[in-house]
DNA sequence: GTCTATACATGGATAGAC
DNA sequence: GTCTATCCATGTATAGAC
């Protein structure tokens, strides 16, 4: 980043890195990042090649600050919610609702992030996913284990905090695999409902 | 699977075929499509390109055989535990291990897929998981239905599969990001469990 | 800050001998 | 069936003018 000396009509400086930085989510997206080129990023955003580099230094440099920009937001917002009052449950919906909600925000990042972390580096550069992804398994950790001291839950904490995370991610990968299938910030809430009522009848077992 | 199998003297041709196979299962697992070279199969196998060339055509064969293998294991294997007697509680739980025990044996294959299928396509041929995967979904599926109209669950029923599937994919999630964490298959049906019996206290509420 | 033109490396695929 | 050597396309990155 070069060092701007006040120079007041930055207007197109920063519309143009704006312009790569969204072209880049897009084709990261689409292609993920081996087979993302700089020159479907650069065409996309309507410039040339050397004003990529000059931006962002490297495919890596663009790469990088495509990811941070949505990690860094997933945990400024999901330490928003943890200051939220209310029965564990309502707590976890909450959550859950928000987890949702960013990843709409971010579905170009999540997708990316998704096969980077779950499936093959793909020859990326590597990148801390852990960082946030733990806040998030400890934000409903933290609230599961509130609820079994309070006496609301029963049962094994971990085992809790998994299928709470599984329904979220459920949700988000039919998502991914099929946007048409969708089932929304509804249908998450119904699959946790599940999770906290549980399948069996009442009096059945 | 080849053709003729009258052919006794094909030992040499069945390892270099075996070998090919293997060596791209752990490549395309390493990089993914895209960032997995040709050169790097054939060092790994121990052959030159042209060798590969001669028996998959092409890194996009390749590939595809690999993947191929993979999922008719599991569409075979899923098909054998529908056969199974007993509540819909306890063949849930049949189905969740088998589910588990199938990504162990292929986890080479259960991670490109899930690099693929939820995220970019990375440039990657067309190969259609759907079939295989389907499969499973419907397979779940059938059984809640089953235990709903037998009176063992309450509740709607596409919330309860998603819910179901979800913690069978959060493990495997788990075990692909962080093998050194994997809950195993004990750690899945305890999360199971959870599904069924339900997270808040008997009576509370 | 942004352009044109290009250096340089790598990868998929094949030709042709054996 | 397998080898050596090579073609050719593509991709990252940069030099140097404006």
């Amino acid at each position: 980043m070069p060092e701007s000396e006040a120079a007041p009509p930055e207007t197109t400086e920063r519309k143009v890195r704006e312009r790569l930085h969204a072209a880049a989510a897009e084709v990261f997206a689409r292609k993920g990042y081996a087979s993302a080129t700089v020159n479907d990023i650069v065409r996309k955003a309507g410039v040339t090649k050397p004003v990529l580099y000059y931006h962002y230094g490297s495919k890596e440099g663009m790469y990088k600050a495509f990811l941070e920009s949505a990690l860094s937001d997933l945990e400024e917002r999901v330490g928003a919610v943890e200051t939220l009052r209310g029965s564990a449950s309502l707590r976890l919906s909450r959550l859950c609702g928000e987890i949702y909600a960013i990843f709409r925000r971010h579905t170009d990042a999540v997708r990316v992030m998704h096969a980077i972390y779950y499936g093959p580096p793909q020859g990326a550069p590597y990148f801390d996913f852990d960082r946030a992804l733990f806040r998030v398994e400890d934000s409903v950790s933290k609230i599961v284990r509130q609820g079994l001291e309070a006496g609301e839950f029963e049962g094994d904490a971990a085992a809790m905090t998994r299928a709470v995370l599984g329904v979220c991610n459920e949700c988000i990968d039919i998502e991914l695999a099929h946007p048409e299938k969708a089932v929304g910030k509804a249908g998450l809430l119904e699959s946790l409902d599940v999770v906290l009522r549980g399948m069996k009848r009442e009096g059945g077992r």
